[in-house]
DNA sequence: TCAGCCGATCTTGCATACAGGCTGCCTGAC
DNA sequence: GTCAGGCAGCCTGTATGCAAGATCGGCTGA
């Protein structure tokens, strides 16, 4: 106990969710993988009980889901998961964003939004994996600060839980297209529809914002479709080991198929 | 949800969460309380593991809110709460209508919209309060008819979130407005908007279905307007409690405000 | 050889014991 | 009289013990 003292203030139950997320998203366990209890106790080095609650939050947070005869088990993504979850978070963030336009965005607020949107100016320009990297951080504060501007906890909430969905967050491919050539293309195009955004709320044009924003979503399963054309780089997003895609049942190349 | 389905299997968890959540609507704790296991244990008659389960849930619903020390306080809702819960109820039930049209809706699900629409005619054009309880299940139904459609679980729960609040579900003031002479015109507007919803969805005219989705669920804040202009009646409607409405707060009046 | 039944083990749900921290009150001293 | 310090009670977080249930495998009988 006093050894791990200096390690971390936070509680068991912080530690075991956190280590719970990261054991399931780094492909650990796949989907439809019970997640027994006992083993998990010592895999994260806590008792039962706080793996016990970090269990049922995430299943609240729909990584898990409850059996019926108790216990849990990793849940399944397909591809539709994706293409609702994309598309649903276009339609909160786009209400966020003709809330923000329709209640009159604060000047500072604004501000926030061009500082960013001028650093990521910046980074697309530059082609090597660090300004990627940056362009990631970037991009999530941008869409933190928009979401924040919309003034609604509840729809804060209601996006954070549709982001928990792997593949779903706003800069969920970027890092992954880093080495694909048409990857800076899309990233001019998501810049460009950042400015009209920003343009959008600034005149108070809630509809057109509402409207930009839900299209900048939907830019992001184009980034996924041209992640599948180039399937080995798949693997490097955290949660794929959760996805299942129809059409990826390649025939006769068997690789890690035995499963 | 399976009222009498489940009662056989009524798990301790299941128990402390139903009973929490009717405490803590039915106004027996006001907003700002403290949650502590100990007297909720007595008050349950089970022991502190589905107490804290059930306390961790209702969190997550929303309607607690987590001290930083530790331990669980009543949320408080204010009319801005409201207001957005009904706005956002209204964008998501709006995007699963327009699901619904641009995916072409079953034909089956069709009729059943249909049918419960016929149904909510001839119950809106009487006055009895047995009527009233009648139309609050079929616009219930209705509702969660309209919701399936979308095809997307995502989508419903993130829609189960938003309900969570008190006082955002379609027909939360139905029924307090029983009594209210212009409530039936309340009715047969809400009426014209299903039929108009139905027609949309058959025609596949996403963007029609969306916009009168939305506009139907403000129509819930004229609701809500009128109720506030009677204001005896809002005590009868579940988690009254937990609303503060700032103009409510009459100076000096007391009363139990004792907390 | 196959099917059905029984038992053992694993697993979860629940209860409770224990420890640490925070709050608030009381007392003593200045 | 006031302030500070200490103490006590409560409250939560954590661990573990216990029992019921489900699942799986093996054994037996037809």
């Amino acid at each position: 106990m006093t050894a791990a003292a200096t390690v971390t203030r936070t509680s068991q139950t912080t530690r075991a969710l956190l280590g719970l997320r990261e054991l399931i998203l780094s492909g650990e366990f796949g989907h439809g993988d019970r997640m027994s209890e006992l083993p998990l106790v010592e895999r994260l080095g806590v008792s039962r009980t706080p793996v016990r609650l970090a269990l049922a939050t995430l299943e609240h947070e729909g990584l898990l889901r409850a059996l019926p005869a108790g216990g849990y088990v990793v849940r399944e993504f397909t591809r539709a998961d994706i293409d609702d979850a994309t598309e649903l978070r276009g339609v909160l963030e786009g209400t966020a964003a003709r809330f923000a336009a329709e209640r009159g965005p604060a000047r500072r607020d604004l501000r926030a939004l061009q500082t960013v949107s001028e650093k990521i100016a910046e980074v697309i320009h530059q082609a090597d994996y660090e300004s990627f990297e940056r362009y990631v951080g970037l991009n999530d504060r941008f869409h933190a600060t928009l979401v924040g501007m919309g003034g609604s906890p509840l729809l804060q909430r209601a996006l954070d839980a549709i982001t928990a969905v792997p593949f779903a967050s706003a800069s969920a491919f970027v890092l992954t297209e880093a080495e694909l050539p048409a990857s800076r293309e899309i990233l001019v195009i998501a810049h460009s529809q950042h400015l009209a955004l920003i343009e959008a709320i600034e005149q108070r044009k809630g509809a057109r914002a509402e409207n930009i924003a839900r299209e900048h979503a939907r830019l992001a399963l184009t980034n996924l479709q041209l992640v599948l054309r180039h399937r080995g780089v798949l693997s490097r997003v955290p949660g794929h080991s959760l996805i299942t895609l129809k059409e990826d049942t390649a025939p006769g190349s068997g690789g890690d198929g035995a499963r």
